[in-house]
RNA sequence: GGUUCGGUAGUUCAGUUGGUUAGAAUGCCGCCCUGUCACGGCGGAGGUCGCGGGUUCGAGUCCCGUCCGUACCGCCA
């Protein structure tokens, strides 16, 4: 055998006991005539000592041992006279009788310990290395608890894991495709999926009823902390069922992860709020509601007091950060500075301090007498001491920035605690989206999302007050997932390919194969799809979905590990029929 | 495509108004140390200041360009 334990199970009653263990060398501490040495493996740490006296030879070996080496050593289990309550095995330490260095290792670049002192650019390089650590090991075993009680739950709820290919064929809506060259088919590609959505919907048509599959999805776009160009979802989807069915299913699902993996319980149902009310209240389609703090619409309330910018501006409103009137000019300014960031773009910040004597103070008295300036507190339900805070513009823009405001003074006032979980469905998205710019609609969530059975007739009245039968989950104002009722009535589906300026023929080239299907007896179905790294990185509390990916690819989608990607042989460009032709800059 | 911050020892960083031989911590190497566990003590090695150009008597420091990384905006049905 080549080992009898591992380097996290030895305890005290092990004492006495004769053991092999393998692991890396965490770090040797010399003593002079003894030599203790911190063996690690994936599960703790055991420490072993070499004594001069006992065995001279074999502690000048254990003198020469660098930090993770791999090595294999045999011993007794032992008591320790001077115990160590930090670590678990910190009990009981082994006297190496035996030592085989099973592989010698150059010093690695940066430490492997829970604080490393390598940075981000370091460790993606050499990412082996990094993975020996702990707390990245943690994320990663996270993610497989996860990813095992996500199939446990829906095996139990007779879901099938179906898998789907990989090489499919490239449609213009939506992300833009990776692809790749078919060498069989000089000129064509494939493109790799962005999700399965058609298979799925296939799937139920096959009359699989309830599918589901935990699998890498592809999307050529630029990449965030929470963005990568390949990630993982939970894709499902059911047939024979409603809007309410399938958040009820999943709503389960959600609460089950979190309690067999967190161990938190949701007793409640999770709250609900239609996209309107998001954007009416947070400015927001994914609001983190772990803190109130809503924005109150103060157009009406502020106008005609010769406020230009309040006059001009088509929305006004404001949020209402408790205790914070006392914020000093600075801060004041460094609010205004935030809020004035291209990537926010408001054009001021106007405040009003509700003081602690029950007068006003803000930076419109110009314009607002102290009884105009109660009204607007009233509004808010301000009690003394609050600080009223209003950003005025263009409707959405403005919404958008006094959404990130919002946020940061939840953060702030450390409103956004991480082990604090707020699980919250939006539903009622509005079935399109206008593009000012293409002057067209687009489908908000995709083109098989079917409309509110209401709201059909508007349509062809007024298609951009249409509603859809879709929803997402929101956690803590992260979009974990979303999905919707679909289309299965071809001829609706043909109505929805007209309304997105397909035409019949550019819609049957695209989609023929899910027309044709429809035709076949498709039952009425819907499903959604969670985003598994962002999931994850939830429950683990991580700034970044790369935490939780084992290789994770950086800002410019580079893995810096293997190099990728690279330049190809000419011959492999040859048989693949491709000519490369960069442009100059 | 744009904005932001950054690039100095193996690593993480400091480096003042442009001015002597570019520092610290940690890691690494050597010696000492028989109960350490962030061991300790003494000593040592280690630098193309991302790259190119410019200003200057003089540039890690200022300017221009460029490359790389980071967060964000656009983008992501």
């Amino acid at each position: 055998m080549f080992r009898k334990h591992t380097c996290g199970e030895l305890r005290l009653p092990n004492a006495g006991q004769e053991t092999t263990l393998a692991g890396w060398v965490q770090r040797t501490r010399k003593m002079g005539g003894m030599t203790f040495v911190d063996l690690r493996d994936r599960y703790g740490i055991t420490q072993l000592v070499f004594n001069q006296d006992v065995n001279p030879e074999l502690c000048e070996m254990a003198n020469k041992l660098g930090r993770e080496f791999v090595i294999q050593v045999t011993g007794t289990v032992a008591e320790r006279s001077n115990k160590n309550s930090n670590i678990e095995t910190g009990d009981i330490e082994i006297l190496v009788s035996g030592m085989n260095i099973l592989n010698e290792s150059k010093t690695p670049p940066f430490t492997i310990e829970d604080n490393t002192d390598g940075g981000d650019d370091i460790r993606m390089k050499y990412r082996y290395l990094d993975l020996r650590r702990n707390s990245v090991r943690y994320n990663l075993e996270l993610r497989h608890d996860m990813a095992f009680e996500t199939r446990r739950y829906l095996d139990q709820m007779n879901f099938l894991e179906v898998e789907t290919p990989v090489l499919i064929g490239s449609t213009p809506e939506g992300a833009r495709d990776f692809v790749v060259p078919s060498r069989m088919n000089p000129g064509e590609f494939y493109a790799l999926p962005q999700s399965p959505q058609l298979f799925k919907q296939l799937l139920m048509v096959s009359g699989f009823d309830r599918y589901f599959q935990i699998v890498k999805c592809f999307r050529d776009e630029d990449l965030r902390a929470d963005r990568q160009p390949e990630f993982t979802q939970i894709d499902c989807e059911m047939s024979f069922v409603e809007q309410e069915d399938v958040l009820q299913v999943f709503e389960g699902m959600v609460k089950h992860l979190f309690k067999y993996v967190k161990n938190i319980d949701f007793t409640e149902p999770f709250p609900r709020m239609t996209w309107a009310d998001g954007m009416k209240y947070y400015g927001s389609d994914k609001p983190d509601i772990r803190f109130d703090m809503k924005f109150v619409e103060l157009k009406e309330a502020v106008s005609g007091h010769d406020f230009v910018v309040f006059d001009s501006a088509s929305y006004v409103g404001g949020i209402c950060a408790a205790d914070c009137a006392s914020y000093t000019r600075k801060q004041l300014d460094e609010l205004t500075d935030f809020v004035k960031k291209p990537q926010i773009g408001a054009k001021g910040l106007v405040y009003i301090r509700c003081e602690k004597d029950g007068s006003f103070k803000s930076s419109v008295d110009k314009f607002y007498s102290s009884e105009d300036l109660k009204n607007i507190a009233s509004m808010f339900n301000a009690n003394p001491g609050d600080l009223i805070l209003i950003l005025a513009g263009e409707k959405r823009k403005t919404q958008k920035a006094l959404c990130e405001l919002r946020l940061e003074m939840g953060n702030r006032l450390g409103l956004r605690n991480k082990d604090v979980f707020a699980p919250l469905w939006i539903i009622d998205f509005p079935l399109f989206e206008y593009d000012d710019e293409l002057q067209r609609y687009f489908a908000m969530h995709h083109p098989f999302t079917s409309p509110k059975p209401e709201d059909i007739p508007l349509l062809d009245s007024n298609p951009g007050e249409v509603r859809a039968n879709a929803y997402d989950m929101v956690v803590n104002g992260v979009e974990l997932g979303g999905g919707s009722i679909r289309i299965h009535d071809s001829s609706l589906q043909n109505r929805m390919f007209e309304l997105l300026g397909f035409t019949p023929e550019k819609a049957q080239a695209q989609f023929g194969f899910l027309m044709d299907a429809f035709q076949y007896g498709a039952p009425p179905h819907g499903g959604l799809a969670f985003g598994l790294d962002r999931f994850v990185s939830l429950f683990a509390g991580l700034d970044s979905i790369r935490d939780c990916i084992a290789f994770p690819k950086n800002n410019s989608g580079r893995d810096v590990m293997i190099d990728a990607p690279s330049v190809i042989d000419q011959a492999q460009l040859d048989e693949l029929n491709l000519v490369v032709d960069i442009k100059e800059k």
